[in-house]
Parts: C-alpha cells; structure tokens; sequence
DNA sequence: ACTCAACTGTTATTTAAATCACAAAGATAA
DNA sequence: TTATCTTTGTGATTTAAATAACAGTTGAGT
C-alpha cells in the first residue's frame, strides 16, 4: 500500500478509537455518516480515507466494525505492539505515563527517564524510571522504539541526540524547542503555547 | 489585515518566541534564515509570514527583532491580555496550569475549575480552583475569554456546552472526545494518543 | 418486476499550504 | 563607477488536503 497521507493516518487513529467503543455498545456495522457524526467531519471524508487503506464496506450495511478495527491495527500497530519511553518524568511526564497506562492499545510506555535522583528506581503506574545515561543501554534492552520528550526545553537538543543515538525510531517532542533529526527518524513537535496562542488569535478575529 | 493562514499563525507564534530569545541574547537583527534555522524550517517561509502581517525587513540587517515581536503582539494578543480558564484540575491540567503560569506571554490563566471536593478552593501555582458548578458565574466575572478542557473524555460534553454558555471565545480540548461548538466559538483539539499513534505510523513505514 | 431510498466508491474540482524562481535594492570592493 | 554579493519581497508553480459531484449497487416496499 501506498504511504497515507498525514491527516488520514490521524484520522484512521481516530476511527479506531471510536468504533472500540462503538463495539463495545454490541453494533457491529456502522455508515460512514456515523462514523462523521462521532468526529464532526463529512461522510466523503470517512468513505476517502477507508478507500485509501483499500478496505471495502458492503453497500446495505456499511462497514464491518472489528474488520476496520483489525484493519486499521495492521497499519498502524506492529505486530508485536510498539514500546514507547518517556524521558523526563516531571509533571508532564508523569501525566503521560499515567495516561497512557489506562488505554489499552498495542502502545505500551515500558521505560521513563529522568536526571533528578529523587525521580529514579520508581514507577510510574508500574513503568520503571531510569538514570538518563543508561538510555542507549535500556533502549536497547528493551527494544524500545519510539520516545515522548517532556524534559525542559534546554535539555531538548542533549535528548534528542541521545535518542537518536539509542537507534529510536520516532520522537513525540513536547518541549517548546524545535529539534532537528536524521531523516531516518520521525519527529513529530507539539506545542502548547502554540496552541492556545492560535486559539487566542482566531478566537479574535473570527473564524 | 486579511484573516492569516493556520499554520502562519502557529509560525509567527514561534518566530516571536525564537525572537524573545535572541533579543535576550542582545541581538537586535535577525534575517530570515536564522529565524528558519532555529525552528527548522526554510527562509522563503518565514519571509512569506512576514509578508503576510505586512511588516518589513530591511535589506542589509533583515528585521528589527523588537519590532516584529511588537508586531506579531498585536496580532495574537489582545491588548488587556487575555484570560483563560483550565477546566479539569487533574494530572494534565495542573501540570498546565503550573507551565503556564512560568512563562510570562499576555495569556494568563486565571481559574480552575473541578468537581472533586478536594481540589476546590485551593490555589495551582497561584490559581484558584472553583467548583464546576459556578462556571458562568466566575467566566463572566473573571472576564474568561478562552478555555482549556482537561476533564475526563465522558464530561468533555458537557463542560463544552457549559463554556459556551459563559460566553467563551475559544476552547481547546486535550480530552480525546471529539466536541462540537457553535461557529462563534473556535475550536482546537489535541489529542495525544492519535500523535503517538502517528509517529507509530511513519516510524514503520518510513518519511 | 419495478421503483425508490440509502448507501459506497471514485473521479474531478477546489482550496490551502509550501516551494520555486527571480527581480530589486543596498552594501562592499575593485 | 561598476561589478558582485547578500538579502528581502513576491508572482508563479507545485503539492497536499478537502470537498463536490455522481455512478453504481442493493435491499425494501409496492
Ligand atoms: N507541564 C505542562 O503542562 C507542559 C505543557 C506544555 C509543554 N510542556 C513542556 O514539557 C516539558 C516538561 O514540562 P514539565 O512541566 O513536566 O516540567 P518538569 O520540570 O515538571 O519536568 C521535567 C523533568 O525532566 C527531568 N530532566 C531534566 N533534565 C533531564 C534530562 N537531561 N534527561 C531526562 N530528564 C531530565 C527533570 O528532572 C524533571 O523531572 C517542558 O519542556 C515544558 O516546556 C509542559
Ligand atoms: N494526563 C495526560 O497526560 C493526558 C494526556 C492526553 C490526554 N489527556 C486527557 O486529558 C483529560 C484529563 O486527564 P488527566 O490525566 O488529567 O485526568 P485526571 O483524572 O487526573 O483529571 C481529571 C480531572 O477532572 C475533574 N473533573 C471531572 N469531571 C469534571 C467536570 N465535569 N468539570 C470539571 N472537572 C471535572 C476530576 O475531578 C479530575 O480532577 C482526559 O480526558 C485525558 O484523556 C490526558
């Protein structure tokens, strides 16, 4: 299959997640219209990007539920499940941890890591914290392959290069510090102040 | 000035950034493809951003870095400063409301609000915590014109309406439940497991 | 059997965003 | 002075994403 686009990879996340729900209320087909209504978007939007992993519905009763589902898994996922580390375990962090710890997806958060003595040699939600040194070692160990930096922003670049190093695959950076990668690595950057700054400026002026 | 693009707007939000540190760092000029640099982005982008708010560089010493940051002021922020509530005083929410609280930009969050009894009438990082209930009450008097929802996914709802309600300008909502709003009221959401499951995506399949 | 309504799948079009390509201008150096 | 270098500003083009438009299919109702 051909590389997805951006958005339709967020937006196939977003399916799956809705119709875990959907399933869990006993329907086991759903229209693209329904889909749309859960995620305010359009019905064309749905049927597009289904049409784009090459999954098919059946006219009368639109799409199979647990077939999209596994569908969407075998995107997304790997087969083995995909093992995140989180470095920095301050409040961010350790919100994170939490977080994802309830979710039950093929997206399990197996290591933290922190400078700060204070934080090592505990869990967060049963993830193990350890001394940022050893993080090529445990990377390695534990076969992690995508990172979440939620360190201070000064320690942005430090972090990255260290990951980068540890043969990661991805990075989710939190950090308000655009970092730069090898090609070989997917970064993906959010910002909060960002964020909201957009929401203050359209909240302004209208759209 | 027309209405600017999304993503210039998240872009002049950085560059201001960028620029508060540079200014910091005694530099008073700055051309286009330091401003590229620092966030990893190409020059001919930055100027056709500052093209667009109508500010000009001159040719030998590219911009002012105070005046654009003075610029790019007036464009996000509102004159008075703008005020914002976190609803949801949990691990994300408190974990936001103390980052916030440590920049010091023209957005101020100013409430909290919850339902928990023991998170009521304490103060996050210097901000007090209201119950739920007395949302439009406190909006309307604290003059609350954004909001930011970190409620658990099955209040997400209800807390909406409850915002719009107050009369808030523009939300952005890290719960995972997709929300929707009059077209008065902005709205942006995040979410960071469809991130994570993005990175998941082209970390596997290569970009 | 025929018609209608309600879907899906897909092509064509539009809109938004990024990139390319280059003219214009000011400084510097010969 | 004139050539050259560096940088901005912007029209033209390309690429990515969303939307529109509609053909095709199937079952229900008659
Ligand atoms: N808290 C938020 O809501 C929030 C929101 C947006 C962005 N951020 C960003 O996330 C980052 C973390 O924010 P926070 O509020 O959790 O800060 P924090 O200070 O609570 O946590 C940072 C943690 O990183 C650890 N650390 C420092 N250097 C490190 C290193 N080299 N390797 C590993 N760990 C290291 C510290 O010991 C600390 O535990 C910051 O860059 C911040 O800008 C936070
Ligand atoms: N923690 C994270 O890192 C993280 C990451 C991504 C998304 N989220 C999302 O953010 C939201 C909050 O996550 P969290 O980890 O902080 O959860 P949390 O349980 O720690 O906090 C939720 C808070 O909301 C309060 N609350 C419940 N109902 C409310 C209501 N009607 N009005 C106001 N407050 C109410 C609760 O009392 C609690 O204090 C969730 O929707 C979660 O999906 C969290």
């Amino acid at each position: 299959m051909k590389l997805l686009p951006d958005k339709t990879v967020e937006r196939l996340s977003q399916y799956r997640r809705a119709m875990l729900k959907t399933l869990a209320s006993g329907k086991h087909h759903i229209y693209s219209h329904e889909i749309a209504n859960i995620l305010h978007i359009t019905p064309v939007q749905v049927r597009r990007d289904i049409m784009l992993i090459g999954y098919t519905g059946t006219l009368r009763h639109g799409y199979d539920v647990s077939e999209l589902i596994e569908i969407i898994g075998t995107i997304i996922d790997s087969e083995e499940g995909t093992r995140v580390a989180v470095v920095g375990a301050g409040s961010l962090g350790s919100a994170i941890i939490r977080y994802f710890n309830g979710k039950r997806t093929k997206l399990s958060i197996v290591a933290a890591f922190d400078v700060n003595p204070d934080k090592l040699n505990k869990l967060y939600a049963g993830v193990p914290c350890y001394p940022f040194e050893k993080i090529q070692e445990i990377v390695k160990q534990e076969n992690i392959q995508l990172a979440v930096i939620a360190t201070p922003a000064s320690e942005t670049a430090k972090v990255a290069e260290a990951l980068v190093n540890a043969g990661i695959k991805g990075i989710l950076n939190y950090t308000p510090s655009p970092i730069n990668v090898s090609s070989q690595v997917y970064l993906e950057e959010y910002d909060m102040v960002t964020s909201l700054e957009k929401v203050a400026y359209f909240a302004k002026h209208g759209k």
